[in-house]
DNA sequence: TGTACATCAGTGAACGCGCGTTCACTGATGTAC
DNA sequence: TGTACATCAGTGAACGCGCGTTCACTGATGTAC
């Protein structure tokens, strides 16, 4: 890669990135402005076209790049599993050291699902449902329970987590335990209550 | 009241419907623009003033409302239970039917809790929790389990229904029921989790 | 290697637009006597 | 009841602001020979 490409790249990085920071919870993504994502990027508001089309074009990255991360989330919670046992504990305890790290990524998932257009929101079912057919593949396998069964599980248990996350994304560090210990124990609502449907049949 | 006391309030009625009316999957709370909620009120943009401080406040007043509205779901759902037995397919149907009632109300309640100030957040949570707290009251006297626990249950079934109604709200009638059975399918996993941990005990 | 030309990321000026908000005013309604 | 004055919901003109977007331009980088 030439020099003209590589700087455009670490640009184009510098938007995105610039993006994720704005979100808050002060501000969604319907209320980012392409000028003041310029600013924070450190470019003219008219450099911006040379990345991306419009503003949405960027929020459909933002997306796909939030996207990426989920499923990276997905892969170390399952090696953390493997290794450490407590199949719920350790999934919660991961995916809050996610929200840390991916603030702006879980805020774009959780925010924009209002007040965009049907592409974006489609965009971001497919990632989130994405997320909740891997969970549920891993549930019926380990249940060796019907799809659609492990279907109804993991999308309960995606909910509930995301929501959590949510409430969580805002709260000091010492909040936090609060939550994830009712998280907890929601989950565990599930799964025993999956267990005696499985026991029945 | 006086000939003016009742337009007045005629007026402001007006406002908060148009407000109401404004929200949809395309646009959320904090893209209520002041001069298209009074264009649909039929108003001046400036007789907006005669009745509210400014956005924000007559967006605690839609909050509010929204609670009300709640408050009637819940007491209804009651009632229906109390007639026709089953709890968790009695309250899913009136909990949509309450969607396609108020709208709205309902959107405001999903949408704004991001983008908005701390003022607006807890005003939503307020309401929210207050209908948690409401659900886990009869819980912890149905099962007579401890209410930690029966918040446990209110929370994730609550959070279920409002996700699940999030989804329904912007589907086809045909497209619903699928939706629907699954959530009734997900409040009998956690009503069945809470029975295994209580026989336990 | 040097030279001439092409490419293209980044820019500053300029635009029209809808916004929230202020202000002084109108005229119907309310009130006091 | 009628009269004189006060109240106040609703208004139109005007404002400054940040926005998204266009355009022609610059100058460093890339390419062909």
């Amino acid at each position: 890669m030439g020099v003209r490409a590589v700087q455009k790249e670490k640009t184009r990085r510098a938007i995105i990135q610039a993006a994720f920071e704005q979100l808050s919870a002060q501000k969604n993504y319907t209320q980012l402005s392409l000028r003041e994502v310029a600013r924070q990027a450190g470019i003219a508001p008219t450099s911006f076209y040379r990345h991306f089309k419009d503003l949405d074009e960027l929020g459909l990255t933002l997306v796909d790049e939030a996207g990426v991360l989920l499923r990276q989330l997905m892969r170390q919670a399952r090696k953390r599993i493997a290794s450490e046992g407590s199949v719920i504990a350790t999934s919660v305890l991961t995916f809050i050291e996610f929200l840390e790290t991916n603030e702006g990524a879980f805020r774009i998932l959780l925010q924009a699902n209002s007040g965009t257009s049907e592409e974006f929101r489609a965009a971001i079912s497919r990632e989130v449902d994405h997320f909740i057919a891997e969970l549920a593949d891993y549930i019926s396998k380990s249940q060796s329970c019907q799809l659609e069964f492990a279907l109804t599980q993991a999308d309960a248990m995606v909910k509930l987590v995301f929501h959590a996350g949510a409430e969580v994304i805002d709260m000091s560090f010492s909040q936090r335990r609060a939550v994830a210990e009712r998280l907890v124990a929601q989950l565990r609502l599930i799964v025993n209550g999956a267990r005696v449907e499985l026991d029945r049949a």
